[in-house]
Formats: structure tokens, C-alpha cells, sequence
DNA sequence: AAGAAATTGTGATGATCGACACATAGTTGT
DNA sequence: ACAACTATGTGTCGATCATCACAATTTCTT
């Protein structure tokens, strides 16, 4: 659960996998940033940030994929977002709010950045282009986040089964077969359904031929079905 | 439909009803404003903004009520959210994307200012305080339309209805009494259930007088109970 | 390797709610 | 004032899907 620190082998200057933001800092901000940050690692299952802990550090996903959830008042969790490498983790609820509003937890092994969030805010301050690519991100991932949700509110089960699935082929892994790394239970949490329907619907396309899948390896073997079930709701 | 153009009697500098963001400008940006902006009127029904068009100008609400929704593919509305007087109109689209994500119509007869794009994304790289009460403006939205819309897709129509009109008067109005500046077709496009269920719910509530409704007219007079529902989905 | 624990699959059942079909207001235009 | 809409209320019915119950399978522990 604690995070393992690491040796800082590369400073931020010289990083190869900053964010799009931290692109147009200059050096001296860089060098700010490297003086006030460090590196960790999480293995898969780790809790990274608990809803409604108070933030000290911004986080910034450098590798591997992390989903971002909640939980309703029967414990139930609801699971908002995976979000891939090279994102920052919170940014609405640093802005937006005292305390975070979601968790987010390690769905593989992970590498993160913690950066202390007044030289952050500091950074947004003085330099302007910085602040427009945060604004940026965070709208789009807004607007991204928005799109997926209401989308899947207007479908039935297989439709939202569907969607889920192109949304791994095409945004998550950009491949038509992939491992998902997690149970049928989460499955069904982050699109909203029970974990027998999930359960149902991919059998129901595996005997459609529609994928192929075991455990938790899925190929989809027939997209253009799988298209038209999502725009059909 | 076409706006009705002010003349600018207030100068941007002493204008009342600034928003939180201008609200750090100083003389000069706020001259620059001045100078690249208007003023305009629309009245209820109007359509201030298309879903797919692009955008030149910033939208800022001045006063009165407005729907943000979007169609979906078999033409049905649905609503994101009611947009209260001292907002800005579509920012996460206009920064997380080319084109208007959503349309906005005028709930009732409105004020708005127009500010040119342009200047608003200079004024943002320049001063970083004003950039940084936008994230917060743009953060604090997301917040509230995800938490909004999270807990909506978990309730039933009972817990729906109910959370819709704790809305209108702990957020909207502020009041116990309202008048909602919609049909029964839009409150259910608003909560995501069909119309015939939303006025069925009513009734009940009215039945076990939770609420005295005559039309759009609602007073809300047993709180408890609407809470309790809201909460128990 | 054996047992325990978690995950996954499957069938039956009932509650919920949208869809349809009308009836009954209200509103608007001429 | 009358027709023509549009908005609203109400009854019936069927599809969908969550829930429960339990079986089968996989994974974890010791």
C-alpha cells in the first residue's frame, strides 16, 4: 500500500515522459519542479489517493493504468475513469474542491510523480502557457468523461457492454485484443450494470462470435457487430 | 432567435457583475475587454448556442437561467445541467475542443456578454491568476455535473425526482417554493426517465403531500421525506 | 497437493419503468 | 370563439435487468 520511493536517476529536465504541460515550462521551472518532487512505484491493487484525503502533492501517472472511482452509500463502488499513462490524477478535485473526491487505485504495476502542489500552483500562476495547457486537460478530460457517461445512460446492457469494450480496443489498449485487468465485478461497476448481466452479455457475444475470450484475454473478432450493438443501444 | 445588441452602458471596469475570474483583472485588462466585447439580450426559448458550432466569442451569463443539453441520436434531449447568472457558457469545450460540445438555450429572459476569444485566451496566458480562477471555475463544474449525474444513475424515479427538485431549491432557488421554467418533457429529459413517469411521481408526491404543485408551480413542504427519498434512491 | 476463498457462470423470479394508447386540460392563432 | 396544437394525466402491458440462490471454476494459502 505505501508507496516505494525511488533513486531520482533522471531530473525533470532531462525526463522523457513529461506531460504535455510540463513540455512548455522552461528549465528553471523544471528545475523548481525537480527540487520539489519525487518518484514512486505501486504494484497492481494498490491504492494510490483515498476519496476525501486532503492533497499535498499532484500526482502525475507516468506509467501503467490506474482506475479512478467512487463509492455510493451501499458500498457499491462506481468506477468514473481509467485513465492511461501521462496524466495527472485529480486535477478537478485539487482546483475544484478542499479534498479528493475520488480514489484511484493501480490496475498494473505503476511509476507516479508526486510534484508538492504550491510550487504547482506557483507554476500556474506565473506562467501563463502552463496554466492554458492544464485548463486544457482538464477540459478535455471533462468533456471526455461526460461523453462516455451519458452515452452509456441512454443504453441498454448489451449496448453499454459493447461500448465498454471498443472503449478498451480503441482509446485504452488501440489494439482488438487485450488482457483487462480486472474481474467481471469491476466490469460491471464501471458501466453501470450487475455483475450476472456482465457476465450474460459477454457470453452472449462469445456465442455470437462476435469475440473470443477467456478469463479475463478478450479478441474481438467481429467490430463491425460490435459498432452497430453500441450505436444501437 | 438572433440577439438583441445592447448599448454598452457599463464599462467592463465598473461593471457589477463581474465574474469571480474578471474579478482579478486589473484596470487595463479590463479596459481590453471593454474593447472586445458586447452585450446581449435573448428571451425565453431562445437558442444562445448550437451543439457543433464554433465558437468565437466567450459566453458569459449575466443574468437568468439557462439549459446546457445535448441530443441524442434518435433526436431526444438530454439535459447536463441548469446554468446559473455569473457563468461562463461552455468553457470546457472551448478549451478541450474545436467546436461547442453542448447547446444552450434561454430558460427565461437573459443577459449576456460576448468576449472574443482571442482576448480571453491572451488575458489567460498573461495573467496567471485570472487563469487559475478559471481552472477553478472549470474544476468546480465538473465536480458538481459528474457528482450531479453519478448519483442520478444510481437511483430509481423516486430517488431521481427527488434529487431534481432538492436541486431546484437548495441550488437553483434557494427556496422551498419555485416555479420551474420547464415542461414535464424536460424535467424527465433533465433526470433521464420518460415523461409519463415523471408526472406520475409528482402526483404520488402530491398524494402523500410531500409537495403542493399546481402546473410549474412547486412547494415543497415536507423536506424530511424528500431528502429521505432522494437518499434511499 | 489439499483445502479455503474468491471469482465466475447460470437459472428462476419479481420489480421497475418505458412504451403505447387515449383522455383531458391549456395555449395559440386566426 | 373555434379549431389546431401542445402539454399533461392515467391505465395497461411487456421487456429488461437486478436480485437471489447455488453450482462450477479459478486462484490463493499453507
Amino acid at each position: 500500500m505505501l508507496p516505494e520511493f525511488q533513486d531520482e536517476l533522471v531530473p525533470c529536465r532531462d525526463c522523457m515522459e513529461k506531460s504535455c504541460a510540463a513540455a512548455v515550462l522552461d528549465i528553471s521551472e523544471l528545475d523548481l519542479i525537480n527540487a520539489n518532487h519525487s518518484v514512486a512505484k505501486f504494484i497492481q491493487g494498490d491504492i494510490i489517493v483515498h476519496e476525501g484525503s486532503m492533497t499535498s502533492h499532484v500526482i502525475y501517472l507516468k506509467s501503467g493504468l490506474v482506475k479512478e472511482y467512487i463509492k455510493n452509500a451501499k458500498e457499491k463502488e462506481q468506477i468514473l475513469q481509467i485513465v492511461k499513462k501521462s496524466s495527472y490524477l485529480g486535477l478537478p478535485s485539487l482546483f475544484g474542491s478542499r479534498v479528493n473526491q475520488y480514489s484511484y487505485a493501480a490496475l498494473e504495476d505503476i511509476n507516479v510523480c508526486y510534484i508538492d502542489v504550491n510550487v504547482f500552483n506557483q507554476l500556474i500562476k506565473q506562467n501563463g502557457k502552463f496554466a492554458y495547457e492544464i485548463l486544457v486537460s482538464v477540459c478535455r478530460d471533462s468533456l471526455n468523461n461526460f461523453h462516455r457517461f451519458m452515452s452509456q445512460s441512454q443504453k441498454k446492457t448489451y449496448g453499454r457492454v459493447a461500448e465498454a469494450l471498443l472503449y478498451f480496443s480503441n482509446i485504452i489498449y488501440e489494439s482488438k485484443s487485450f488482457e483487462i485487468p480486472f474481474s467481471r465485478r469491476e466490469l460491471a461497476d464501471l458501466i453501470g450494470i450487475s455483475r450476472e448481466s456482465a457476465t450474460r452479455v459477454l457470453s452472449k457475444f462469445m456465442e455470437d462470435e462476435i469475440l473470443v475470450l477467456k478469463g479475463r484475454s478478450i479478441e474481438i473478432i467481429n467490430m463491425q457487430m460490435l459498432q452497430q450493438i453500441c450505436k444501437n443501444g
